[in-house]
DNA sequence: GTGTTTTATAAACAGTGTTTAATTAATCGG
DNA sequence: CCGATTAATTAAACACTGTTTATAAAACAC
């Protein structure tokens, strides 16, 4: 078959991102299939290729959706929380998670090859994110330790990722962690308190 | 062809799980791939079937000698360390990963059906992996604090981990962040000063 | 030596990502 | 309006994957 133009490019790409995103939050990262999303959109995987070039970039940019939603999550849910902004975030990170797992491991689960940086718009998402987290840090800290805000933020993020993988892939469930959002929630107060909040 | 023998099941197993570790050691847990393995040991892929079920249970099988590897370097630092054990521990942890790069992150990649449990032999590597950094936060406790070392010794192991990853898979370099090992070293003395070490 | 069991393989099946050539539809120039 | 050009789409092929099945050959038991 040739030129169609049933969709416009743009179309297109959000089609095949739809439904890449939806069979990602379904299926998980080792059993996605590109060829699965063009079946379903009704186009040919070559379409799949044309619009998107190569199967990685089709993944990032799943995966850069997934950080959006997550985004989105953690400003609404701290938008809503006065006081505890700490264990909102905390919690909402968990939330997220949670209840799109497949597609939130899948942005761990894809490695680009080694040498090689993500384009900067998913950078840009990542530090988003990241941004809220160091303003949540920062408020918790007195003025004189605001400075140390973003360094602190990012290690607590990875403590709280740590917590929340172990949660996921049942490595807590092995050692017999039962409460682990209050076991990160315990650590991250004791370290703000260390550094005067 | 039909039977062989020049090499006795025992044996045959262990030339596939040295081969399995030394090729996901090199190629990591995206490239893996079983045919290879039978080509490089000179076997059929048929044969890989008979000796090992089944693909999974290859892959969970390389992960545990990964995980043994993982152990007896764990303890070898800790032998030789007779002051500042937790920040040996915490170097160790990192030194391992990063040596081991793509075989430590194998052990995450791969995960089993959902609500299939681990045999029982793979579970007991990671409770000797557990039970060694038990052992070091204990010691750095006050005595009335050592009942409280298993639950805190998992959280600060997360804790250890997520910094571990986010400096595996490029996230730290990306947040700026140029001494995991130190930060999370600073969090883990938090944590346990806040619980009188 | 015959019969049975075990081992190993080749071949097939159903997938995968990726590339290529061919075809058809839309667009553009005159 | 019509022919030439450009763009979109696909079918088919390639080289892989994991997995299963039938078959042959070697080893073992009697």
């Amino acid at each position: 078959m040739g030129r169609r133009s049933d969709h416009s490019r743009p179309e297109l790409r959000a089609m095949i991102l739809s439904e890449g995103h939806r069979q990602m939050s379904a299926t998980g990262f080792a059993r996605f299939s590109a060829r699965e999303v063009a079946k379903r959109i009704g186009y040919s995987i070559g379409t799949i290729y044309n619009v998107m070039l190569t199967h990685d970039a089709l993944i990032l940019a799943i995966n850069g959706i997934t950080l959006d939603l997550w985004r989105d999550h953690l400003a609404v849910r701290l938008a809503g929380a006065k006081a505890n902004r700490l264990h909102t975030a905390i919690e909402a990170y968990f939330e997220f998670a949670i209840l799109h797992r497949h597609a939130w491991t899948a942005i761990y689960d894809f490695r680009l090859p080694e040498g090689v940086d993500p384009p900067e718009d998913y950078s840009v998402k990542v530090a988003a994110i990241t941004g809220l987290v160091v303003e949540v840090v920062a408020e918790a800290l007195p003025e004189s330790q605001r400075a140390s805000a973003p360094a602190l933020a990012r290690s607590l993020l990875a403590a709280v990722h740590g917590h929340c993988i172990f949660t996921l892939n049942g490595t807590f469930r092995m050692l017999g962690e039962t409460d682990p959002l209050e076991a990160v929630y315990a650590r991250v107060i004791e370290a703000i308190a260390a550094h005067g909040g």
